[in-house]
DNA sequence: CGCCTTCCATGATCCAAATCAATTCCAGTG
DNA sequence: CACTGGAATTGATTTGGATCATGGAAGGCG
């Protein structure tokens, strides 16, 4: 899980530079000396939901996908994470969701117990993790209400305008692959792989998307998928 | 809207000791001159979606309902607050949902420009802010993963063990009183009135729960309602 | 007390999405 | 290059919960 070599995190500490302002240079060093790169390809699971909690994750690059799941199978993503956030941000003892790779990913592990120390050091660091726990809630709520109150159109033009484009920020608005599953996808959005298959060829044959080989998704009409997101 | 004597509220400034131990008495002071509490009635409004956010609340008692709707109607529950939590701790400029008490509420209103100079003095308010965070940001998942993958006997006995009871504390165990209507319920869950109508009746024909007069809940058999919510 | 009004229960019917069931399509791989 | 296995599409069928419709019960109020 560890192999990669001790090694700071260059865009923590340019984070943690415009964060903490004022913070003397020895203090971002102590900063750097509790984080070390951990680099996980696709498929690679990086905390496991029930494990005790002893870590916390920035990612550097990459995406990353956070589920829970049943015995019986049924899976459901709750989280989705992108580069610069935070994740395993565990309320008590426990990781509440297990943690996976979406594409190749760097993350910055941070030592609980440490950070919790540097915390109270600095509380330019919390600031930054209250406000974007405040942005992941908000986040939540928004998947509360697509699970909860939308239909299968809406849920698919919801996801693709929000996440399509955000894995390889290069090529934005070129192809806007989504290198999910159909099944990673519809464990998202609370559907069944068939039926998100059949809601995208939908919106292919309505011209709002085009799918290209290896299933890339590229989004042809964003107004009018906007229009079906709702909101 | 704000009728209420300028007063201090007494559970926060126990709760604000308690959580920032060491902080000289000066200190507290400040604080509780930054505050002031406010009583709404079951029903009444206390932030609407999409307003600017000005102030922040914690609750001294009561409930309060965090909801989102969709101008069509449909309308999400997307998160229930007890005493002692925070409520519109927005990211941005904007409240995410709309609150709304369930119960009689007291709130301690808490100037949010203000606070934000106070977090910065006393780093332990911000501790505990995001300690809460992570609370609710777990009971986001958990919401999330009902309200994608369980059915709806599932949804209405998680609510119930997660609920019941939880509206007066002091008769917890007789009665598990929830003050809501089938339609709340059902906006929780994301079903519908007669859904979680029939699945009360269904789970008082298997004497699961009894429905007293008034439509209180009494829970019967908890260990089958436990196993029928799974996890 | 009787008249609303809101909430709840329950039956009948419908439908969106799940489930079941084949193919088809690639991306590897030897 | 053919083989293989996971992923995707597509069709047929089923079903859980929504929708529609009606009647009843409870609380508020003139």
């Amino acid at each position: 899980m560890e192999h990669a070599p001790y090694t700071v995190c260059k865009t923590c500490t340019i984070r943690t530079k415009s964060f903490c302002g004022a913070l003397p240079v020895r203090s971002l060093d102590s900063l750097a000396n509790t984080r070390r790169l951990v680099r996980f390809e696709r498929r690679q699971t990086i905390v496991c939901e029930g494990a005790t909690a002893v870590s916390l994750f920035n990612i550097v690059s990459g995406v990353v996908k956070l589920y829970r799941s049943l015995p019986d199978g049924r899976t459901q993503i709750v989280g989705i994470r992108l580069p610069g956030e935070f994740f395993a941000i565990a309320d008590g003892e426990k990781y509440t969701a297990t943690a996976e790779a979406l594409t190749s990913v760097v993350v910055c592990r941070f030592s609980r117990s440490r950070l919790k120390q540097l915390m109270q050091q600095f509380p330019q660091i919390q600031a930054r993790l209250l406000e974007m726990s405040y942005r992941h809630l908000a986040a939540a709520q928004d998947q509360i209400f697509l699970l909860g109150r939308k239909t299968a159109r809406e849920k698919v033009a919801s996801f693709l305008m929000r996440y399509s484009g955000k894995f390889d920020p290069e090529r934005m608005d070129k192809y806007r692959r989504v290198p999910m599953t159909r099944t990673e996808i519809a464990d998202f959005l609370g559907l069944t792989t068939e039926t998100v298959s059949r809601v995208l060829t939908s919106f292919a044959r309505e011209k709002l998307v085009a799918i290209d080989l290896s299933h890339s998704v590229r989004l042809l009409n964003i107004d009018l998928l906007r229009k079906i997101a709702g909101n």
